[in-house]
RNA sequence: GCACCGGUAGCUCAGUUGGAUAGAGCACCUGACUUCGAAUCAGGUGGUCGGGGGUUCGAAUCCCUCCCGGUGCGCCA
């Protein structure tokens, strides 16, 4: 039972009943309809614009048009009262029974309780990470991932065949250079002293590719033919990164279905492939582009070139997609894997970029939508930048020095539960703080242990409740008199679960995990603060030895607050601690 | 110079896709445990929503313009 929308459902037959009435004129836009659960308790439980926003389609007064509604819901059982208020917004009081309901769904329906099945089994493709097989993940990459991750995770849950991938960037030039640096260090682990000034990739991570390349092959390649020994290594080295790669991503918690190679995609021959196509569509064409004003573009050559023509489909500029020696450019392999997505008939498609590969949303946005001539259109999310703090200091990272903090440093320290949930606390493109200090602690100020903490003494309290010879099996607790539920706090915490829901297809729809996350911060607030009203008043305690119905129907609501915090985690793919220790 | 993302309380950030008196957490002040976990709770102080125009019943939200910060801008990936 998802509570708005029943109002909603209320509402509109409503509509139908003054259209009938001619009150008025049938075929209105009702797609701005608003049910809400307004801020202030003075404005009721639940409100609507539906007079404000039909008003002057219907050409009528918004507070006349409200007191229709008024007077056709005045039978309505489940409404206490209905009020026209301010500019013509209809403010519903509803009877505690309807709210009390939402507990017996809860219990009834589970961890899917609120779960609105939009997917329709459609499939969709979520690329996320796609960091370069080159070195360890680090925080910005961790971001993206567990972004992605959830954001999958809610995609599944509404239904969505989801496959979760992982461009694997294993040509080009940075990897050459990568197979050179593991070169170095075999060299360094088979004795042979080498300067470290042509090291590009100087982090300790290769010295045990260098160790791992000479076990696995002595000395053998040394002698080897140059080309044929880079290749190897080539080989070998991104392996072994990718290796290291999916164990870090998996110690977060993340699986992912596909792996894409960019080398594979060259090798199948899909960047010719794609590129012909465009060609075929008339969009690659001989140009000359302008320098770029700014930047750092002093050696700018003047060439012509072919460009894709990407302005066609919203990008700022054509595109060239050959260096000046012939070879691709970065973007034509890209076009050629979002091509090979297309063909891969997926619903939908999705890419999560971090926050320096903004540049390229508008480019690869034209590439599927001229792709697909226009059928399909690219989602792009960015991940904003993550800045660390450390004992109250920003932490500071250099890529060139080796110096950086590692989704590995972050699971030792902080722990794949809170990175998970402290990563989702603000909106994707929104630059974030992540402090190592109150990442572990077990205050308040770390909203997971806050979480975590709620769903534990809700534990506890079932615990003692079995100790006393209560059942407690949701089947039985469904059947509990709820309408023994009456105080202030018990029914704004009710109507707090009434808004799962709402919160979790808005967070599906509109790819914006964060809410989840402040949705479980408030409801385990309102938890705590009924736990601590039994404090001051017995009378409110949850559990009452001298009165067995009010003790069940107590324990309805508390479990009802566990299922909906329990379901929110499981989304965000983080365990539920039966006991803070 | 251009593009994208940000600018909301002292700090970190939400804000129901145009709604009512702009909300949390931290910090600061005051209070609450003899029995369900005080690792918690209750109350208080705190705002020209970056500035200025516009659109309308109504703007933090939409449009224009300017200011500030971040990121990116062919022959790196």
């Amino acid at each position: 039972m998802d509570a708005l929308a029943i109002l909603r459902d209320k509402i509109m037959a409503v509509l139908g009943t003054l259209e009938r009435q001619g009150i008025i004129s049938s075929g209105l836009d009702r797609s701005s309809i608003a049910i809400e659960t307004p801020k202030d308790g003075a404005f009721g439980d639940l409100s609507s614009n539906v007079a404000m926003v039909l008003s002057k389609q219907a050409k009528r007064n918004p507070r006349e048009l409200a007191k229709y509604f008024v007077d056709q819901f005045a039978n309505d059982s489940s409404i206490e009262t209905v009020e026209v208020a301010g500019p013509g917004f209809l403010n519903f009081k509803l009877k505690n029974d309807f709210w009390n309901k939402v507990v017996v769904s809860i219990l009834d329906e589970g961890i899917s309780f609120g779960v609105k099945q939009v997917g329709n089994n459609k499939s969709v493709n979520v690329e996320f990470v796609s960091a370069n097989p080159t070195g360890p993940l680090h925080v910005g990459h961790t971001r993206g991932a567990v972004f992605g991750d959830v954001l999958a995770n809610l995609l599944e849950v509404a239904g969505y065949n989801v496959t979760r991938e992982y461009y694997v960037n294993d040509a080009g030039s940075q990897i050459d250079s990568l197979a050179r640096s593991a070169f170095l260090r075999y060299q360094e682990s088979l004795g042979i002293f080498i300067g470290d000034e042509q090291n590009e990739y100087p982090g300790d991570y290769l010295k045990k590719i260098g160790d791992s390349l000479k076990e696995e092959y002595g000395d053998l390649l040394i002698s080897e033919d140059e080309s044929f020994r880079l290749k190897k290594i080539k080989h070998f080295t991104v392996a072994k990164m990718l290796d290291s790669i999916k164990k870090d991503l998996s110690d977060l918690g993340i699986v992912m279905d596909s792996f894409v190679s960019e080398s594979d995609l060259y090798a199948e021959g899909k960047v010719e492939e794609s590129i012909n196509h465009l060609r075929d569509l008339g969009l690659i064409y001989k140009g000359v582009l302008a320098k770029p004003k700014g930047g750092s573009n002093q050696d700018w050559l003047e060439r012509e070139q072919e460009l894709f023509k990407s302005t066609l489909f919203g990008d700022d500029t054509d595109r060239p997609i050959k260096k000046v020696d012939g070879s691709w450019t970065y973007f034509a392999p890209d076009i050629a894997y979002h091509y090979d997505k297309l063909c891969r008939e997926y619903d939908e498609i999705i890419d999560i970029f971090g926050a320096d590969h903004s540049g390229y949303t508008s480019r690869m946005k034209a590439v599927v939508r001229a792709l697909s001539k226009g059928e399909k259109d690219l989602t792009v999310r960015l991940c904003q930048l993550v800045k660390l703090y450390k004992n109250g200091k920003p932490v500071k990272m250099s890529k060139r020095a080796g110096s950086y903090v590692t989704l590995r440093d972050l699971l030792d320290e902080v722990g794949k539960d809170a990175i998970r949930f402290l990563l989702l606390m603000r909106k994707n493109d929104a630059p974030l703080e992540f402090d190592f200090n109150k990442a572990i602690e077990q205050t308040r100020e770390n909203p997971v242990f806050y979480v975590q903490y709620a769903n534990a003494r809700i534990c506890s309290i079932i615990k003692r409740a079995k100790e006393e010879n209560i059942d407690v099996s949701d089947s039985l607790l469904s059947k509990a008199d709820l309408s023994l539920l009456g105080n202030e706090n018990e029914l704004q915490t009710i109507r707090k679960l009434a808004e799962w829901p709402t919160i979790l297809t808005k967070a599906t729809t509109r790819c914006e995990p964060h809410r989840i996350a402040f949705y479980l911060f408030e409801t385990a607030q309102l938890f705590h603060s009924l736990q601590s009203l039994g404090k001051i008043n017995h009378d409110l305690k949850f559990l009452r030895n001298d009165d067995l119905k009010l003790t069940v129907a107590r324990l309805a609501m508390v479990r009802s607050i566990q299922l909906v915090i329990q379901s929110g985690l499981k989304i965000f793919g983080i365990k539920p601690m039966d006991e803070m220790l």
